[in-house]
DNA sequence: TTGAAAGCGCTAACAG
DNA sequence: CTGTTAGCGCTTTCAA
């Protein structure tokens, strides 16, 4: 009586509440909860239907102290990059917190700073309060898989450990050659030869990936690549300036993009010269973003399977804090095409 | 020694090891973390040492436990729509994520069920995982608010509390029909008399905001709206199909939309038909996404403040959290016009 | 200014 | 199958 009355409002029921109203101990409570196969099944009853009329749920905060595990994953957002058309990172985030909800996790998002790919992890590793952590920019060359690594704190990355091919963790990732291949093959299908490819500098892994499905398969159909590739910065004024080059040195009908921002830009160059996408040159971009599904006449392009990626991703977590812990090897996807007016 | 040697690396280090290593009691490790004021200079330094040496940092679940909050705050995410241009919320989850570290927050992400907005929110809230929830979609005239109030929970709306004026939850919007005054405005200065609205049906309150400006500034300056309005789906093909209409019955010169998808449906009915945006005729949209700021040449487009947005929404949060709790007046911010090509 | 004791709500380990 | 005991790491009394 004590217990139950004066609280009706205040202070969430507890164990010790629902214990009292079952007449059972705590412990029997905290069984019903987690282990119900425990109990008999008429007691587990009175406790459950204790806990319905209580409204109670356990509180977290002693859960977690108690079992040491927060059930929260941390992932670090990058800062929002205007003008460009790059949201893959707010798709995946938006599959992640699905399915990682189904797994029983919660997702806790923590600030990037730019300068500092480190800031941020530090802090939740050493106050527990994340589990484990989904690491997205690998390719930076940014020491954050080698640093957790060193740290023992568990985590999965969205991205291949290009540099260490030899890294133990677990990885998912989407193969951009074959993407790129997709996209190429679909060009020279509708009848294509000088294909041209607009891509980030060298020092992108990723964009090297990307590159080469476009470059293999021409060369696998004795098609040259010679003077129809660009590197550029990610940035729809890169795109325009090196497609207005590449159409007056080159003469390609088609343009491969390695992101839907560089496609923007030809498009820009196109819409300039009175040229229509689709139908005077035909134009793919990657990531199938918002961008390539509004734009007239549509934007073909390269779509990440980031659904899977999120599903493959919360597996591997859930594997990394298994008892006892375990580590599959990577998984490849592959991305599909997005065929649209541009192609 | 016995402590502290053997732990390297297995278990986080706690208060206690930091008192032995300092030669202290815990309690003055924790007013050193906590209190820092109450301890004497030099006894703070040896403390604060000794955390350095140990990468100390306060396990969050005991504090949570001890202090009965979790310096988390809960907002769901809806699932992303595909082939639109809105990804306003992803804009504001950076902001937020941004502006609630520097307050001490952080952010949890939570699924949503499209049918049931209530999802989610009863589980984190019994279960004290966080300690308010930012709710971002009070325009469909949704029951969160009130349910949310019902139970005493702290939380803070982007959006007016459109049905229940007097409400008195602190929430913050952007004042909608100022954007598309702006919008009319700027039109009207660049020579457009027939200037045609396509927004949302009339069951969006947001979208009844947005033409209000429209249609207020038209009516200022003695120009007529009869027959230039539509009220539509907000999909590109609705906005397409609502232009070509719109433009066959209407001749209007200028476009004023309540969305950048809409605005990308004017786009293609005006590509369909040899019209150059911004030279035949002038398009606005609505929210500067992405696309608006690619799409060739450029969607001239009502900008949401949403860094101050995420601001004064941290704000509220501090004052319904603080001691006592403060709830201040509703905050309208002002939009801005991002004026690019397209007008 | 510093220390000792108590307890937040829960679950692991054992005893009955 | 159920109950008792102990303690996770921290902060809030209260004493010294």
């Amino acid at each position: 009586m004590s217990s139950t009355a004066g609280r009706t409002s205040a202070t969430p029921p507890t164990l010790a509440d629902v214990a009292e109203l079952a007449g059972v101990s705590r412990q029997t409570v905290s069984n019903a909860v987690n282990n119900p196969d425990l109990l008999r099944e008429d007691t587990l009853a009175r406790v459950q239907e204790a806990i319905d009329e209580l409204g109670y749920s356990p509180n977290r905060a002693a859960r977690n102290l108690r079992t040491r595990a927060s059930h929260l994953i941390g992932m670090r957002m990058n800062p929002a990059q205007e003008g460009t058309a790059n949201a893959t990172m707010d798709r995946f985030v938006h599959s992640l917190v699905e399915t990682s909800r189904e797994a029983g996790y919660h997702v806790l998002l923590f600030g990037g700073d730019h300068d500092d790919p480190l800031a941020g992890y530090d802090d939740l590793l050493r106050s527990t309060a994340v589990d484990a952590f989904v690491v997205t920019d690998t390719y930076l060359g940014n020491p954050q898989a080698s640093w957790l690594g060193a740290r023992r704190a568990p985590f999965v990355a969205f991205g291949r450990p290009w540099d260490h091919p030899d890294a133990t963790h677990p990885w998912v990732d989407v193969d951009g050659a074959a993407g790129t291949d997709l996209a190429t093959t679909h060009l020279l299908d509708r009848g294509h030869e000088r294909i041209a490819w607009i891509g980030w500098r060298k020092d992108s892994r990723i964009g090297e990936d990307r590159r080469s499905g476009w470059s293999r398969t021409l060369r696998s159909r004795g098609l040259a690549t010679t003077g129809l590739a660009s590197r550029v910065e990610d940035t729809v004024a890169s795109g325009r300036e090196a497609s207005a080059v590449l159409l007056d040195e080159a003469q390609p009908s088609a343009f491969v993009c390695a992101s839907d921002t560089l496609a923007m830009g030809v498009l820009h160059t196109l819409a300039e010269r009175g040229l229509a996408p689709g139908r005077d040159v035909a134009v793919v971009g990657f990531d199938d973003s918002q961008v390539a599904q509004v734009v007239p006449p549509g934007l073909t392009s390269v779509r990440q399977p980031l659904e899977d990626v999120a599903a493959e991703i919360v597996k591997a977590l859930e594997g990394l804090l298994g008892h006892p812990p375990y580590v599959g090897p990577g998984v490849l996807l592959e991305p599909t095409l997005a065929v649209r007016g541009s192609s």
